[in-house]
DNA sequence: TGGGAATCGGACAAATATTGTCCGAATTAA
DNA sequence: TTAATTCGGACAATATTTGTCCGATTCCCA
């Protein structure tokens, strides 16, 4: 019950474009170099966000990945859910035969609002927000 | 992201338990042939939940498991980190180089609040609850 | 117009985690 | 004493995750 080391380099990666001028290009080589992680895996992930259309990216000479929006507009969920996919954290294989939850079962429908609260707090974050508390910590340290 | 079907099966014992008389002890072949589960495995489960305090068990010719308290008083966050471990949803490695985030690291907090969130919900529902609501239901049908 | 540099996409390999089996030991009822 | 059960550990099979590779495509630039 854990995500991924995708959605753990997706964020980082995401998180470091967010921290760069906005409209600069940058390769997954580099990337990857910053956050010490194969290339060709981050490659792969950053495909991922791409086909979600979290990042742009820009093939050829030159190419590279840019964000598609601001970082206001990028939250902790989608990231996730472009990195790794989004199943429903309990999957019930519901062929019991004494279980009568046929109609309508209370365990898959409190695991489902289990993940939405789950989700919900993560779709609340948007990298905008993880830089700027992050800064203002930084603040707060050099006084 | 998923919970493992260790889960489910710890979770559908509980249930298949909870429908019992009281103090009745059962034999893991018995719930095994019940949720069509290998028995050895489930054996397996029942043991981490032996040992977690939720059930009681009895070796030795007619021996088996009971439940160790009434199912009101068994929630479903229990269920599960008996039967596979509590770890962090979300666990950064951390050694990012331009990371400055060692001093407090927003990510890691917000998917430590979604956790909570979602393990709240989990801890809220017991298995008398679901019982209930199940039998409530059936009635509905019944009419 | 051609070469170099980057992403794309699919197939594949390696490593790790989950699921499942087996067996000897301990325990208990009859 | 025997049969039936859980206990606990080692092990095997399977599935998933992680990581690699390579040819194709795209695009800049000389």
């Amino acid at each position: 019950m854990e995500f991924t080391s995708k959605s753990e380099h997706a964020i980082h990666g995401i998180y470091y474009l967010s921290n760069l001028p906005e409209n600069s290009v940058t390769y997954v080589s580099v990337i990857a170099r910053e956050q010490n992680v194969s290339e060709s895996y981050l490659a792969k992930i950053f495909q991922s966000l791409a086909k979600a259309g979290i990042v742009s990216s820009y093939r050829g000479s030159k190419g590279g990945y840019t964000l598609s929006r601001v970082p206001e507009k990028i939250n902790l969920k989608e990231i996730i859910e472009a990195a790794e996919g989004l199943n429903p954290i309990f999957n019930c294989s519901g062929v019991k035969s004494n279980c009568s939850v046929n109609i309508h079962c209370m365990i898959q429908d409190t695991f489902q609002e289990a993940e939405n609260k789950m989700f919900e707090v993560l779709e609340n974050m948007t990298m905008k927000g993880i830089t700027d508390k992050l800064n203002g910590q930084a603040i707060i340290i050099d006084n």
